[in-house]
RNA sequence: CGGGGAGUAGCGCAGUCCGGCAGCGCACGCGCUUUGGGAGCGCGGGGCCCCGGGUUCAAAUCCCGGCUCCCCGACCA
């Protein structure tokens, strides 16, 4: 492993070499994100945060579309309340950090639980803003921070703390919390595939699989470039599981007392790897247009005072017009040579380049230059932001197309699981299966072939032939990977 | 929580075995020459050698205790 410290590719580690290594060092090269002396938890540099900002307003404003409102609730919770719900507590106890004092004068006669999630606060707040059907639906999200005492971590995809957002919903039928279930999948869908150009498996999960407390949970599953399946995020199903145990009632248009159906759901930082893993390459990252906080780098060439400012009026001159169409453009003018500027915006994967030097003023070009083919190509001056506009677009489906054909290259299909465990055998990706829906079937995959799972499945696909483990007739066809 | 590795300048490391002036590369500051794919030369600044004890004339180095981080597994968004 190459551990220089100056912020250059030469130093990044190849992809081919090793997948690990090529991705921490990608990140905090790219000054995405960093280690802190705080175990487990990272710093989300400027430069990783605007992605993440990028992200949460393109979420934002589809979840206010559809009458969704944002609320904030406690960090805190008291271990009496986490503890009501009970394959939640086995799911969530090991890995929640507690705070067993308070200060100086302060006295606690429970701990507090830092928030892993908020099914159990939020349930019990919002309850009491619930007393008639016409109070439901109640639609619920809230942006925060949660806490999980992981014990393996990694920048963006696995740290103690992260950041999240987490939708709770509230509903008088389930099958009105069913479809706001797949309402937000959807949503989520949309967020990787239109925004991040990466494409997603969208299904439900195994029982083994599903949320502690869910009845079911659905997830969008995306490919990265090792092969490795990442889950982006997820919609659960909770039935009256929580309105149970923390007893969300209504009373019903026939004055009958009846639990509320809910919901949960959430996408969080982990997103920021995703486009990292699934778009990056061995010069760095390659950023999707729609979340890249530069859209354009523009490097000014020149030689002297006189030069300098022959090319600054010249790039003062469509700037305007540039900026003035919503094109997040920035211009280089720091020192350093040009083809330093070219790898570093190429390292933050910049999706488009613009060199301009005395010979472009002189002709009324730039030179224009994109991520992905790097290849150089003169365009006019005249008429740049429709132009750079196009390229964005073209860029993004690029990027989207190219995305989907490395899943295609990748996504095999089996019938037994002496192939399955063959294939996993040096080989990743997706595998698509016949599978019975029994959990012994799943397990016996994953221990033969040393951590494959399934990812999820389109539960109204009828499978035909056979489950790949115990010959019995198939019930669903699922896609099976390693994953993170 | 098991196994492995590492803490020395902002970053990456050598020095530790065999105790004896605190080093190298990059980064950083200044000057000059440069500038269309990672510039060159010169000068310069910068240290709680992870923390606490011990041994010694003398400890980055040896001994004891502790802390932290990284990697690999099992667990997880």
């Amino acid at each position: 492993m190459i551990e220089n410290a100056d912020d250059f590719v030469k130093d990044i580690t190849r992809m081919s070499d090793d997948f690990d290594h090529w991705y921490t060092d990608v990140v905090r090269k790219a000054e995405m994100a960093d280690y802190t002396p705080v175990r487990g938890c990272m710093v989300i540099r400027p430069y990783g945060y605007a992605v993440w900002e990028n992200i949460q307003r393109a979420f934002d404003d589809m979840i206010k579309s559809s009458g969704h409102e944002n609320m904030y609730f406690p960090l805190l919770i008291p271990e009496e309340l986490l503890m009501k719900e009970a394959s939640h507590i086995e799911g969530f106890t090991p890995e929640v950090a507690w705070v067993t004092e308070a200060g100086r004068h302060g006295r606690l006669d429970q701990r507090l639980a830092i928030r892993p999630t908020s099914e159990t606060i939020i349930g019990t707040v919002m309850r009491k803003y619930i007393q008639s059907h016409r109070d439901l639906p109640q639609l619920t999200n809230q942006w925060c921070n949660v806490l999980r005492w992981e014990l393996r971590t990694r920048l963006f995809l696995r740290t103690a703390e992260f950041l999240w957002q987490e939708g709770h919903t509230f509903h008088a039928s389930g099958q009105e919390a069913r479809d706001e279930v797949d309402l937000i999948l959807e949503y989520y869908r949309q967020i990787s595939e239109d925004w991040l150009a990466i494409p997603v498996l969208t299904g439900v999960k195994s029982q083994s699989e599903t949320f502690a407390g869910a009845v079911y949970s659905k997830s969008i599953e995306a490919m990265m470039r090792d092969g490795q399946a990442l889950q982006s995020g997820t919609s659960h199903y909770m039935g009256q599981n929580f309105a149970s145990a923390y007893d969300i009632g209504f009373t019903s248009r026939d004055n009958q007392r009846e639990l509320c159906h809910t919901t949960s759901w959430g996408i969080s930082t982990r997103l920021v790897g995703a486009v990292i893993m699934a778009h990056g390459d061995d010069t760095g990252l390659v950023m999707p247009p729609r979340v890249a906080p530069i859209q354009v780098a523009v490097v000014p060439i020149f030689r002297d005072e006189a030069g300098r400012a022959l090319v600054a009026g010249f790039i003062e001159g469509w700037t305007a017009e540039v900026r003035g169409m919503g094109i997040r453009l920035r211009v280089d003018w720091s020192e350093g040579r040009p083809g330093e500027k070219y790898n570093r915006w190429e390292l933050k994967g910049v999706p488009l380049r613009l060199e301009v030097g005395p010979r472009d003023v002189a002709a009324g070009q730039v030179v224009l230059v994109d991520r992905l083919s790097r290849e150089k190509r003169p365009v006019p001056a005249a008429g740049l932001g429709q132009r750079l506009r196009d390229e964005l677009a073209d860029f993004q489906d690029a990027l989207h197309r190219r995305a989907l054909d490395f899943r295609a290259a990748n996504t095999h299909e089996v019938s037994s699981l002496a192939a399955m465990v063959a294939h996993f055998q040096g080989g990743t990706g997706f595998v698509y299966a016949p599978w019975c829906g029994g959990a012994e079937c799943e397990t016996r995959v994953k221990d033969e072939t040393g951590g494959v799972t399934i990812r999820n499945y389109e539960p109204e696909e009828r499978a035909s032939g056979t489950c790949l483990v115990c010959g019995r007739p198939a019930v669903h066809r699922v896609a099976f990977a390693r994953s993170y």
